[in-house]
RNA sequence: CGGGGUGUGGCGCAGUUUGGUAGCGCACUUGGUUUGGGACCAAGGGGUCGCAGGUUCAAAUCCUGUCGCCCCGACCA
């Protein structure tokens, strides 16, 4: 087993033949736009603020999709699907909600040529359509808890969009759920949350922190809402998904009562929780570089590209060889494709894929009929080696998947980490944010003053009030040098 | 919603200052030669210059309005 080429393998001059795309270093919101439309991800619509998921970008939300979906269903839940248009006097029953919400909806108001008698909004999220639903299915504590989750398209009039990150229109998840009393209701919020660390990390390859919101931030009509934060390669944090305890402020509007065993009527305890389509951002921003694309190999589109380098004379014998290979791998269960277009050359493909992340290529040429072995190249870290063609190649190729999933995370784990940091000095926090940006911990007083001057002053915000350090003594407040009460991450934020 | 930028074949741009027959590179089509990191030659096709008004003999170019996109800010998955 050969290696060929190891080390730095992106040398400089290789850079300039990725002409299509901007570097980060140059323009990283330039690089992400370009990243997202040359890897045919997504195209802008007509439609202000909307997109396309074009095939690759949508396989892979397919794939996201399904591996979550697994995960919400062995936790207990089913998928079900409530409606897209809301009546606004549905929307307006929650006081809290609909004014963090209205802002942001989209309105329909006429049906045909005929004017509605009653205004319907495009659903922003579905708690009160589900809501309304609920306090009919409700009646009795045998019928908690109820585990509901649906995946569909929201609607929230943006100002700024961006593709995946902010879009008028986007796809998520959202899990609904009722439950008989506090404590079960906070079990669920965390156990959701818990489930989504789990799938980001372990799925996407996209390490995060878990913790608590702050009032401020918090889910307009939740008690308290929890979010999982990543770090993108610029070093700005991007909330990769919230679950929240609505506490029973949606039941008291909505009157979902259940009767309990000691014979009086009780308000249910709800819960929601989604990720969406933005996740897709973060991949993009956690694992890409200037060559484009790095997907995770459990989400990837394709995981193995095959590219076949076949000149003239020896032609046949490679692409037939190429593929007995192909079908090889296929059988084994690898998401593999094979790209043996004639018109374009081997270095124009090599390229091509790395740009859509594609994990591993696979190279055939007649060297490799020779010796017989083929060629694998790493998008994570453009290793490249020559292994054995022959039986046990599927299982070589899904070790080395397994191996590129594990480094990616680790990379991104080891970025998070060396850009996480730690002061109680309000102006050297200044200058991380300013100068390094990532992720800084330090300790606040609790009060939304700080907060909010905090913001104003760094536009840093706070991402959460993270688990893993609320046992720790928080110091005194960044800012007003009061007591803290917690330690939590800034940073500022997508 | 404020400040800035931009809109010309699919993509990237020149042309606008000083009005006068719309151009370049890439991509695309056809034929041929090529194939281990974005191959080459030859011949082709494709644009009412974002949109709507106006000025003018004549508008990509000047004027007015409007829309989209991008960047920076205030609000959000």
């Amino acid at each position: 087993m050969a290696i060929y080429k190891g080390g730095t393998p992106m040398a400089k001059k290789d850079k300039e033949f990725v002409k299509e795309i901007t570097p980060q270093s140059q323009d990283y919101s330039q690089w992400y736009l370009d990243v997202v439309q040359k890897a045919q991800l997504m195209d802008y619509a007509p439609v202000k603020g909307c997109m396309v998921i074009r095939p690759y970008g949508y396989t892979l939300w397919e794939n996201m999709k399904q591996r979550l979906d697994a995960r919400i269903k062995a936790t207990g839940h089913v998928n079900a699907y409530f409606p897209l248009f809301i009546p606004e006097s549905l929307l307006q029953k929650e006081a809290e909600h609909v004014e963090g919400f209205a802002p942001e909806v989209a309105w329909v108001t006429h049906g045909g040529n005929e004017k509605l008698t009653e205004r319907l909004v495009v659903r922003p999220t579905s708690e009160t359509i589900i809501c309304e639903m609920y306090s009919r299915w409700i009646q009795s504590y045998r019928d908690l808890p109820v585990l509901i989750n649906q995946w569909c398209n929201v609607v929230r009039w943006e100002k700024v969009t961006r593709p995946f990150l902010r879009t008028s229109e986007f796809l998520w998840q959202e899990g609904h759920t009722a439950h008989c009393n506090e404590e079960e209701a906070e079990e669920e919020t965390l156990k959701m949350l818990e489930v989504y660390r789990d799938y980001v990390e372990n799925d996407l390859a996209v390490p995060v922190v878990t913790g608590r919101k702050t009032e401020r931030e918090k889910f307009a009509g939740a008690l308290r809402t929890y979010s999982i934060e990543a770090l993108m390669s610029d070093g700005k944090a991007l909330q990769a998904g919230t679950s929240h305890n609505l506490g029973t402020h949606f039941a008291e509007v909505f009157d979902i009562q259940y009767l309990d065993r000691d014979g009086e009527l009780k308000y249910v305890w709800q819960t929601s929780w989604g990720t969406s389509t933005r996740l897709i951002g973060a991949l993009i921003m956690v694992h890409g570089d200037d060559r484009g694309m790095v997907l995770p190999p459990r989400v990837a589109p394709v995981q193995v590209i095959m590219v076949p380098i076949a000149p003239q004379k020896d032609r046949e014998e490679v692409l037939s060889k190429a593929g007995a290979i192909l079908q090889e791998l296929k059988d084994a269960g690898i998401r593999v494709d094979m790209d043996d277009r004639p018109e374009y050359s081997p270095g124009w493909k090599f390229n091509e894929w790395e740009m859509k992340g594609v994990p591993l290529r696979l190279e055939l040429g007649p060297r490799d009929l020779k010796a017989g072995t083929v060629v694998l190249a790493r998008r994570d870290n453009g290793e490249k080696e020559a292994v054995p063609a022959a039986d046990g190649l599927a299982e070589r190729i899904k070790q080395l998947l397994e191996e590129i999933q594990d480094n990616m995370y680790k990379k991104a784990k080891k970025f998070m980490d060396e850009n996480t940091r730690r002061t109680d000095d309000y102006e050297e926090f200044k200058t991380i944010i300013a100068e390094k940006r990532g992720f800084v911990i330090a300790g606040w007083c609790g009060e939304d003053d700080c907060e909010q001057k905090i913001k104003e002053e760094t536009k840093a915000t706070i991402r959460n009030i993270p688990f893993h350090l609320q046992d720790e003594n928080p110091g005194k407040c960044l800012r007003c040098r009061n007591e803290a009460k917690h330690l939590v991450y800034f940073a500022r934020a997508y």
